[in-house]
RNA sequence: GCCCAGAUAGCUCAGUUGGUAGAGCAGCGGACUGAAAAUCCGCGUGUCGCUGGUUCGAUUCCGGCUCUGGGCA
């Protein structure tokens, strides 16, 4: 097996900046930008999606956007495919990978591989969707106990899903992923989850929310659906409320609010992930007990009980450069597995 | 200034014939193996405006005060 690829990867909730410090850790690491986010593999998808526009690259290289057609559905094993290919270019080139986006599990699956099971097939997507979830969970039930217990009867996505793996496998779900477990190990990188104040992240999702609205996104929204139709691409934060307002749903300063709303959802389910995800891959996590370090969470915007419910990460507060050089630092030396860094700027990097 | 109505969760409100309270929205926590910006699960988070009185006990009844609407001047 070959020797695994060393990455940077900058994660963390949406309109936290990533991008940005992306960029910023690109040109002071001698890096190129991968794409790590499920929707700016899109093309023409860009308003809603927040892609950097070209100025905004500051020449530094960007791969993995632009990657799929919108009416094609693309998954996470495409992408796997796609990034361990620009992995290797970059790397070949003597660059720093550099990871960006805000798709947790594309970000896990680069790292970890995917359990062995035949890429979807839409003939036997198909013949599921005719049989109604209630026959469809009967059916996981008999042929995978397991997995039907774990899962929410009404989890559309995954019992469908299931039922896919035992229709093309023959073989149980179940077992298909306890002998995977996220084992691979063909990346090893190191992650940097970009964390903010809730009430700092939330107005700059304000922020964005009307700054998409007034870039044109429902102009966009428009062309896509006129061009491709209702595509699952289109189900996805920004499009769909932006949807709803061609069908007459909402109207534009409730389009706005929407979004706002839909976004900061996603960016708490964001939190939970990299809070909780880097202990299931067992990956290091700094700082440590050990460490000296600030709580982020949301300070301001809340009353003190609110506060004692609310989880906090602790951080490292870094300006862009001390970052920089702490983590050329790091990856001078030796690293077996991934770690995470959890990190505020000392100065918003927008 | 006077009259009326209101003041209960972050917001809009319900309720307690006197035994410290509950809905919607918002919010918070969690799950996650080929749609993951998707999909799904769990959780009321409270000085019942302040202050006296009556009462074993007041958010509830009574008085005063403050604030907010509306009306009359």
């Amino acid at each position: 097996m070959p020797v695994p690829y060393r990455a940077l990867a900058v994660c963390g909730p949406t309109a936290s900046g990533k991008s940005a410090l992306g960029v910023e850790l690109a040109r002071h690491l001698s890096g190129e930008i991968l794409n790590v986010d499920s929707v700016q593999v899109y093309r023409h998808l860009d308003i809603g999606s927040a892609k950097l526009a070209e100025a905004e690259r500051r020449g530094i290289p960007h791969h993995l956007l632009d990657i799929f057609e919108p009416d094609k559905l693309a998954n996470v094993a495409q992408f796997r495919a796609r990034a361990l290919a620009a992995l290797e270019d970059v790397s070949g080139r003597g660059k720093l990978p550099i990871l960006v986006g805000g798709s947790g599990m594309y970000l896990t699956v680069l790292l970890h591989g995917l359990a062995d099971v035949p890429a979807t097939s839409e003939e036997v997507r198909r013949a599921v969707r005719t049989l109604s979830l209630d026959e469809q969970y009967t059916e996981l039930s008999a042929g995978d106990p397991e997995t039907a217990a774990r899962l929410n009867k009404n989890d559309t996505q995954r019992i469908s899903r299931a039922v896919e793996i035992l229709r093309m496998t023959g073989r149980k779900p179940s077992e298909l992923f306890a002998e995977h477990r996220f084992a691979e190990r063909d990346v090893v990188a190191l992650v940097v989850v970009l964390c903010r104040p809730r009430d700092e992240l939330y107005r700059r999702i304000d922020e964005r929310s009307a700054l998409l609205v007034r870039s044109g996104l429902v102009g966009e929204t428009r062309a896509l659906m006129e061009r491709y139709g209702d595509v699952p691409a289109l189900n996805t934060l920004g499009y769909a409320q932006a949807r709803d307002h061609l069908a007459g749903k909402a109207s534009e300063s409730e389009l706005e609010q929407e979004i706002a709303l839909h976004t900061r959802r996603f960016a708490k389910r964001q939190m939970t992930y990299w809070r909780n995800e880097p202990l299931k891959r067992g990956w290091s996590v700094y700082p440590t007990a050990e460490d000296t370090a600030e709580e982020v969470r949301g300070f301001d915007a809340f009353p003190e009980r609110a506060q004692k419910r609310m989880k906090s990460f602790r951080a490292f507060r870094y300006s862009e450069v001390e970052l920089a050089e702490a983590i050329r630092k790091r990856l001078l030396g030796p690293m077996t597995q991934s770690e995470v860094w959890f990190v505020s700027m000392e100065k918003p990097s927008e």
